[in-house]
DNA sequence: TGTTAGCACTCGATGGTGTTGAGTGCTAAC
DNA sequence: GTTAGCACTCAACACCATCGAGTGCTAACA
C-alpha cells in the first residue's frame, strides 16, 4: 500500500489533533475540524489503511485512532509543520535567560529553569565538563596469577576500579610494576581533555611484549577517565510531567520519576544521542525508540549548547510522545542561540568552575 | 478530664498500630494486639475521650481512629519507646557511608543518598556554606529625596536588591555616596564567615548622625549576605514518598513534589527549624506545624551534621506524618556520628567547596 | 473505481443499587 | 468502672443498565 499525499494529510491531522487532546481520534472530528472534502467514511477507510501499515493504533474496538511509535517518527521527519514563534514568546525567552549570575552551576540550572518554564517539559541539562579533573593515581593490584585490580583515581576522589583476568596469562610483580609504571606516567597529571587514544601508543611502546594483552587495560581507563564527571548532570522540573493525563497512573509516575533521580540513567540516556548531538543538531527519540523500558512512553528531544564554538554540554527534554515536537524544536533552537551568547561573554573570562 | 495512665497506653497502642498499618485503628484491634486485660468496649469509651481531648481524629463515623497532629505530638514528645538499632542496620549506615570521594559536593550527595536509603523517606541537605563568598560591591542608587535602592553584588555574582524609603528624609547624592562609601569600605572583601554585627557599629560610627536611619539597610545587608548561598541545598529520593499510601492522590502528589522542587520553599523549610539546630538536636515538626501548607500531610525532622565542633549544614527528613518516628531518630543520631567522623578527616584538610 | 450514507455492533464511561463488614455509640447488666 | 449486646453508619465493592462515540461493513451512487 502507498502513502499518498491524502493518507498523509490526514496522517498529520490526526497527529496534530492528538497532540492537543490526548484524546483517540475519531474520523468524524477529522472530517470537520480539517475541511478536506472528504466524508468521515473516506477517512475511515484511509485510516483503517494507515492502522493497517503501522502508522495508527486503536487503544480497543470503538474508540478513535491514535498514533503509533512509528506515525510519530513519520509526523517528526515529514509531516509537521515549522513552528513559527510568536513575538511574545521570544520575548519570554529572552527575560527568561535574563540573570545576574556567573557561577557556571548557577547558570546551567537557570538555563535548564528557562527551558523548562517555556516548554513546559521537564528538562536535563549537563554541566560543562571541569577541566580541572585530573588523573593523580593508578593503582594495580596483584590479585592472583591471572587477575589484577585496576584502580583510577582522581583528584578529586572519584574512583573507578574494575578486575581483569587474563586467563592464558602468569602475571607476577615484575609485570604488574612495569605496567604500573607505564600507565603512570602516561595518564597521570592529565585533564580529561588531553588525554586521548594517542595515549594508546605511548604505552604500548613502553610495554611492546604485551601491548595485546593490556589493550583492555588502556580501554577501561579511557573509557572511564572520559565519564568521570558523569555525575554533573541536573534535572528541573521532574514534576512538570505529571501534568500530562498520560502520567495519572501512580505506579507508572514512581517509576519513571524514580528513574530520572537516578544520574547514572540521565547519563545513560543523554549519551545515547552522543553521536547526532555532535553534529549540533536536534535529535529526538520517540517511545519504544529509547532503549530504557521506563522511557518506553515519553519522547524525548536534545541539543547540544555551546560558548563560541565549544559544545559545552547537552540540553534534553523529556516529555509524553505527545508532545509539541514543533514548538519545542522551535524553542531549544531559538534558546540554544541566546544562550550561546550569554555563555560566550561569561565561559572565557571565567573558568573556575 | 485528665490523661491517665491507660488513656497514654492506648493512645500509644493506637500511634503505633497506625504508623505500621496506614489504617484507621479500631478498639476491637487494638484490644487484640496489645492485651491490656480490657476489654474492646472499655477502650472504646477510652477512644472516645481521646478524640473529646484531640489526640484522636474519625475520618467517618463508622471507621476506626488515626492520631491527630496534637496525638502525634503528644507521641512524640512522651509516648514513643526508644528504637534500638540492630547490628544490621548500623552495619547498613557504615558500609552506606564508605565511598572514595573527597570532593564536598559529592560527599553531600552520598551523605543524603544515604540517609534516604536507610529511613526510606525523602531527604534534603544543605551544602556547607562556601566561605569563598565575599562581597565584590555594594551599589546605592538614589531613586528621588525619599527613596533608594540598595544592591549588593558577590564574587559569583548573585544579586540581592531593595528599595527603601525613608519618608521623613530628604536624600541626595551627598548623602548617598557618604552611605556608599561605608558600607563599601565595611563590607567589601568580606567572606560570608567574617561577617557579623560588629560591622553595624564601624558603619554608625562613620556616619554617626544618620545611625539610626540606616540600621534597616545594614539589617537588610547582614540577613541577604547571611543568606547569600541560598540555593545550596540538594534532595533526594523525592519520589521515596510515592511509596507511603497517604500520597496515592495525583493532585496532592504533584504539589508536594512541586514544592520539593523549588530550592527557595527548602530553605524555607529548613530555615524554621534553626533554632533548635543551633543546639545541635533534632528537631520534629508535625503536619500543619508546618508553616507552608502544602506540608499539612508531611513531617519533617531535622538535624545538624558537623565536622568536628564545626556545624556544617542541615539534614532533614521528609515523610507522612505516620513516619516511624523513633527509627528515624535513631538512625539520623546514628548517621551524624559517622558522618562528622568522615567529614573531620576531610574537611580540615580540604576546604576546596 | 472511488466515495458516501446507513446501520448494526463494540466497548469504555457513567451512575444507580444492593450487599458486606468493620467499627461505632448507647444501654443495660454485672 | 467494666462489659456484652445491639442497632446504626458508612465506605468499599460488585453488579447492572444505560449512553454515546466510534467503528467496520454493505449497498448505493457518481
Amino acid at each position: 500500500m502507498e502513502l499518498d499525499e491524502r493518507k498523509r494529510k490526514i496522517m498529520q491531522a490526526i497527529v496534530d489533533d492528538y497532540i492537543t487532546t490526548a484524546e483517540p481520534v475519531g474520523s468524524r472530528s477529522i472530517a470537520r475540524k480539517f475541511e478536506m472534502g472528504i466524508s468521515s467514511a473516506t477517512i475511515r477507510n484511509e485510516m483503517a489503511d494507515l492502522e493497517q501499515m503501522g502508522y495508527l493504533a486503536q487503544p480497543h474496538t470503538s474508540a478513535g485512532r491514535i498514533p503509533s511509535d512509528k506515525g510519530y517518527r513519520l509526523y517528526v521527519d515529514s509531516l509537521m509543520n515549522q513552528y513559527k514563534m510568536t513575538v511574545d514568546e521570544i520575548a519570554r525567552i529572552k527575560s527568561a535567560l535574563e540573570f545576574n549570575v556567573n557561577k557556571m552551576e548557577n547558570i546551567i540550572e537557570r538555563i535548564a529553569g528557562a527551558v523548562s518554564d517555556i516548554t513546559q517539559y521537564t528538562t536535563m541539562i549537563t554541566k560543562p565538563r571541569s577541566n580541572k579533573v585530573y588523573v593523580k593515581k593508578i593503582d594495580i593490584v596483584l590479585i592472583d596469577s591471572s587477575g589484577l585490580l585496576l584502580v583510577v583515581i582522581t583528584n578529586e576522589g572519584l574512583v573507578k576500579n574494575q578486575i581483569f583476568r587474563f586467563d592464558a596469562a602468569k602475571l607476577n610483580d615484575e609485570f604488574v610494576n612495569k605496567l604500573s609504571n607505564a600507565l603512570n606516567s602516561a595518564f597521570v597529571g592529565l585533564t580529561l581533555d588531553e588525554i586521548d587514544t594517542d595515549c594508546l601508543g605511548q604505552i604500548a611502546d613502553a610495554l611492546s611484549a604485551d601491548a595485546q594483552m593490556i589493550a583492555p587495560v588502556i580501554n577501561f581507563i579511557l573509557e572511564k577517565i572520559y565519564h568521570l564527571d558523569d555525575s554533573d548532570i541536573y534535572v528541573n522540573a521532574a514534576t512538570a510531567l505529571l501534568n500530562y493525563p498520560e502520567y495519572s497512573d501512580l505506579d507508572r509516575v514512581r517509576e519513571l520519576l524514580g528513574f530520572l533521580e537516578n544520574k547514572y540513567n540521565l547519563r545513560s540516556v543523554i549519551a545515547e544521542d552522543d553521536d547526532n548531538a555532535k553534529n549540533n543538531k536536534l535529535n529526538i527519540v520517540i517511545g519504544r525508540e529509547n532503549k530504557c523500558y521506563q522511557l518506553h512512553d515519553c519522547s524525548i528531544i536534545t541539543s547540544n549548547y555551546s560558548a563560541g564554538n565549544k559544545v559545552l554540554g547537552t540540553i534534553g527534554i523529556i516529555g509524553p510522545k505527545r508532545m509539541n515536537y514543533a514548538r519545542v524544536v522551535a524553542s531549544l533552537d531559538n534558546i540554544s542561540k541566546y544562550v550561546n551568547k550569554i555563555l560566550q561573554e561569561i565561559y572565557f573570562d571565567n573558568e573556575r568552575e
